[in-house]
RNA sequence: GGGGGAUUGGUCUAACGGUAGGACGACUGACUCUGGAUCAGUUUGUGGAGGUUCAAAUCCUUCAUCCCCUGCCA
């Protein structure tokens, strides 16, 4: 179990679970949930919760339950459970057998809503929808009590067994908690319980034409399940006085020894991105990703895609902050975490994006050595590789400058430079296309003594660059991706106005990169270095046909790129 | 003249009346057969005003700003 950040501060929910503990509410006990609405894809803000809800269990010996939140038909989805669990179990998170539906109460639901009703508690409310909201008043006004709100006992209770057998049509009556309708806080007016919902439900199927609202099936879920504590985000505070509505009562009408309550956290979002559902759909809707699990996504699904590890989330999850705020996490804090883990796992190897040929005149033609280069410096456990060299290589077409740049470090006309593991070689010549004056050909020399490991390889040149032996190359794809966007806050940007910071480089393919031998079967789905460029992901289904495609996970931080 | 929540450097966070610290970023330098990594260092902060106190980011008052709430969504 990769545990986040266990020497992290306490945070204020640990605090209060703390003291919860040391009063010896329920027990002692610690039961956390993750619960979502199975009508869209996780987001790393989900993440983020899935980790609080399950570490936080963990981390106080309790136990995690994942419960889809499914009370609305109309939106919600099979597949949405399904790629859902996927993503959960992806991101280290374990549920166990305690895998639940808010479907699996709907007779207790409907139980307990007999027995509100019989107390006087509910009332079916036959006002329509535009009624109900003109009765409701406003944020500064009282609400007015429904003409319905006093029938008697018997009539509802007839009334709800109607509703319940399909008597009914949709949206002609509600189940009403009778509150305050002068309450300030809107959600106690008399909230609506049940609606009339003629839907085929993703796992009832045809068995109910009502169903209850999130305010009232929470909570109850929450009891039914023992969770202690309910963690849930901040715009649900003005909820808490209703959840707690429905425990009191539950715990008259079902007693329990447990009581859970809600406490409210902030959201995590990530900066360069967005995470709404309304604005990651206009994404792939309007084309300017491929799909939900595009590489360039802040879904789960997308950052699996682009390569980023379980672990590497785990570990931005846990630096991410436990507020009474919602906050906008830097992406370079993401970044650092996957680079962190790369930097200390990933097998090095050498690869050319943009190639430029480049020969060795004074090397002999045919001739090929097979030099043996480190494959990962900062792990000696991981042993070498032989890497094939001759007369004619690729170089990067950026680390050749004819007429160097201030601090430029590699090769340049009359200029020497490292191959990394092999010679210093000297640039001799330039050979250019004669109509467009572009360089094709790089004609040069290299030093015998010079080479890596050798007894005269002591000389030192100002820098090293990475090669591939021409005539073993291996063509590959590659993937450069990068920010979505190009402004790092999008909440400022205007509704519908976000898409002009759309960065029109969030993708680059370059389909002519040489990549050593080495990793011509590369397996689908391993992660590497490419020397000097950034980590790579061997794409899973872009391989399936047999072509080598590499996602760019993450740059190298680049000093010079940056000056 | 509604209710709820929040405010510590560029971002996130610690402090629970007693030296404002950390992470990421940025910048310097060292080192380097990756301009990576590593190491050393630097920079930037308690929203404002009052008050209580020997002592306030912390407690009180007040102002300001930001977020959420008028679905038969969650």
């Amino acid at each position: 179990m990769t545990s986040i950040n266990p020497d992290a501060a306490n945070n204020f929910i640990k605090d209060i679970i703390n003291d919860d503990i040391a009063q010896g509410k329920n027990g002692g006990r610690v039961h956390t949930r993750f619960p979502p609405e199975p009508n869209g894809w996780l987001h790393i803000g989900h993440a983020f919760a899935v980790n609080l809800n399950y570490h936080l269990a963990l981390s106080y010996g309790g136990k995690f339950n994942l419960r889809f939140d499914d009370t609305n038909p109309l939106k919600e989805e099979q597949e949405f459970v399904d790629s859902i669990m996927a993503d959960v179990k992806w991101l280290g998170a374990d549920w166990e057998d305690r895998l639940f539906f808010a479907s699996d109460y709907f007779e207790q639901k409907y139980q307990f809503a007999v027995y509100l009703i019989e107390q006087g508690l509910a009332y079916v409310d036959d006002l329509t929808a535009p009624e109900m909201r003109e009765y409701r008043g406003t944020l500064t006004e009282p609400g007015r009590e429904s003409p319905y709100r006093n029938r008697a006992v018997q009539e509802n209770l007839d009334l709800f067994a109607r509703m319940r057998r399909g008597e009914f049509p949709d949206g002609s009556r509600t189940l009403r908690a009778k509150i305050d309708m002068q309450s300030p806080n809107l959600n106690m007016r008399d909230p609506a319980l049940y609606r009339i919902r003629h839907a085929h439900h993703h796992r009832t199927g045809g068995t109910w034409c009502i169903y209850p609202m999130y305010d009232y099936a929470h909570p109850i879920g929450d009891y039914l399940e023992n969770i202690t504590h309910s963690l849930c985000s901040l715009e649900y505070a003005d909820h808490r006085p209703l959840y707690d509505w429905v425990v009191e009562h539950m715990g008259h009408a079902f007693p329990a020894s447990g009581r859970p309550q809600q406490t409210e956290f902030g959201r995590v979002s990530l900066s360069y991105t967005v995470m709404s559902k309304r604005k990651l759909r206009r994404l792939v809707e309007e084309g300017h990703v491929a799909s939900w699990d595009d590489p360039r996504m802040p879904t789960i699904a997308g950052l699996r895609r682009r390569g980023y590890t379980p672990s590497a989330i785990r570990a931005f999850c846990g630096l991410c902050g436990v507020a009474r705020k919602n906050v906008v996490m830097d992406l370079a804090l993401l970044e650092h975490c996957i680079r962190e883990e790369l930097n200390a796992k990933a097998p090095r190897v050498m690869a050319v994006l943009r190639p430029l040929k480049l020969v060795l005149e004074n090397y002999p033609e045919g001739q090929v050595e097979w030099l043996e280069v480190g494959n990962n410096p900062e792990d000696p456990q991981s042993g070498t590789r032989l890497v094939p060299f001759s007369r004619e290589i690729y170089i990067e077409q950026e680390d050749f400058m004819e007429v160097p740049a201030k601090k430029f470090h590699r090769l340049t006309l009359g200029g020497e430079v490292r191959l990394k593991g092999a010679y210093i070689i000297r640039c001799e010549r330039v050979v250019k296309d004669p109509d467009t004056g572009e360089i094709t050909e790089l004609r040069c020399t290299y030093d015998p003594l010079s080479k890596s490991g050798g007894e005269q390889s002591g000389r030192k040149v100002k820098g090293t660059s990475h090669w591939v032996s021409a005539p073993h190359a291996v063509e590959a794809e590659v993937r450069l991706y990068d920010n979505l966007f190009s402004q790092a806050d999008l909440g400022d940007a205007g509704e519908g106005d976000f898409m002009i910071h759309l960065n029109p480089s969030s993708l680059v393919v370059l389909d002519d990169c040489k990549v050593e031998p080495s990793i011509a079967a590369a397996v689908p789905g391993s992660r590497y270095q490419f020397l000097r460029q950034g980590y790579f992901y061997a794409d899973p289904e872009c391989q399936a046909n047999g072509r080598l495609v590499f996602n760019r996970i993450v740059g190298l931080k680049d000093t010079w790129a940056r000056g």
